[in-house]
DNA sequence: AAGACGGGGGA
DNA sequence: TCCCCAGTCTT
């Protein structure tokens, strides 16, 4: 991996917050694009928010992003491009939390603090054989004492790195590879049989279905895009103008809603297609919905918040991946983009 | 303390 | 489907 041994903060501050919750196989591209558009952090913090988040499209967590914008304006300007030195100043920048402020505090600077992941949990859970709930409150303090009194305090980051690589190749989440492990005649939960019980998590996440319906309005050459700045998923995104509902509707309802809303006229537009249905399952959320595309002689004098761009100029937005799915979709057939 | 926040990959 | 991933922020 590119960032290993890595000794510039702002590469590593870079490395980390794109694997925050993401594989290395996943980050690793993202990682590799933004190094090459963005070698330090002054480069980052002049950027053009809209680019940013194009490099970004695809990896998710899009507040991650924003706080990586905000983070390295804050050290241009503020620190004029000097990367804090120490664990407290550290994890106080916007994005970085117990884990990064570690990982940054002993891969760049040797300071003696633990890193706990997922890794780490599922490491010291089934070899300590400790089933106190990781999400917890008490959890998170127990494992984080026990990481604080195992760190090789004389080097730090190789401990760090050792152990989540550990934990990433050996004491994986499904069919770890006790048998030729290193751990197997100590491993608590090996001896026990208990592998497979270890972690435990005690909170279930709920998910919550939602429906999208998409105008994808056309006018000349143009088409009409928004900016979602709601607390909501894909904060900082695109996509087309939306009516959401909370239970799957016919495209005449759809219609006649928009008609509403006065984003048509009446007789004054003309339906091109409605996609199939797209269904996108995210973490917390099932997302469904279609396009709607229509073509009006005039723009709607209604006021909003729509930006009008051709084709080459919404190809520089991101857009979450639902809404990717349906313009790649078009490319086979009608060439979107 | 509990929820919210993406997307992809493996079982 | 469900779970997990080099987690953090908000309520």
């Amino acid at each position: 991996m590119p960032w290993k041994g890595e000794k510039d903060p702002y590469k590593i501050w870079l490395s980390e917050i794109i694997l925050q919750q993401t594989r290395v196989e996943q980050g690793l591209n993202y990682y590799n694009n933004f190094v090459k558009e963005f070698p330090n952090v002054h480069k980052l913090a002049k950027a053009p928010e809209t680019a940013v988040f194009k490099l970004w499209e695809g990896l998710g967590y899009y507040s991650r992003c924003r706080n990586l914008l905000f983070t390295a304006g804050y050290i241009s300007k503020e620190l004029k491009g000097h990367f804090p030195d120490n664990y407290d100043e550290i994890k106080a920048l916007k994005g970085i939390g117990p884990y990064t402020a570690a990982a940054i505090s002993s891969f760049a600077f040797n300071l003696p603090h633990a890193v706990v992941d997922g890794n780490v949990f599922r490491v010291l859970a089934r070899v300590f054989g400790i089933s106190t709930a990781i999400d917890s409150t008490e959890g998170k303090k127990e494992f984080t004492n026990l990481a604080e009194e195992l760190l090789d305090r004389k080097q730090p980051g190789m401990y760090n790195q050792a152990i989540m690589d550990f934990g990433a190749v050996i004491c994986k989440p499904a069919a770890p590879l006790c048998d030729t492990c290193v751990f197997k005649k100590s491993c608590d939960a090996f001896l026990h049989n208990q592998v497979n019980e270890l972690p435990v998590k005690e909170k279930k996440i709920n998910v919550r279905k939602r429906w999208f319906y998409y105008l994808v309005l056309e006018n000349k050459k143009e088409t009409a895009i928004r900016k979602r700045v709601e607390k909501d998923i894909w904060q900082g995104l695109y996509e087309f103008p939306l009516i959401e509902v909370g239970n799957e509707l016919d495209t005449k309802t759809i219609i006649r809603e928009l008609e509403k809303k006065k984003w048509l006229l009446k007789n004054a537009y003309e339906l091109i297609s409605v996609s199939p249905l797209f269904k996108q399952q995210l973490s917390h959320q099932l997302i469904a919905g279609q396009f709607i595309k229509i073509r009006v002689k005039n723009k709607p004098s209604i006021k909003n918040d729509w930006l009008w761009m051709e084709k080459e100029e919404m190809a520089a937005h991101a857009f979450p991946q639902f809404i990717n799915q349906y313009l790649r979709e078009k490319n086979g057939q009608q060439t979107l983009f």
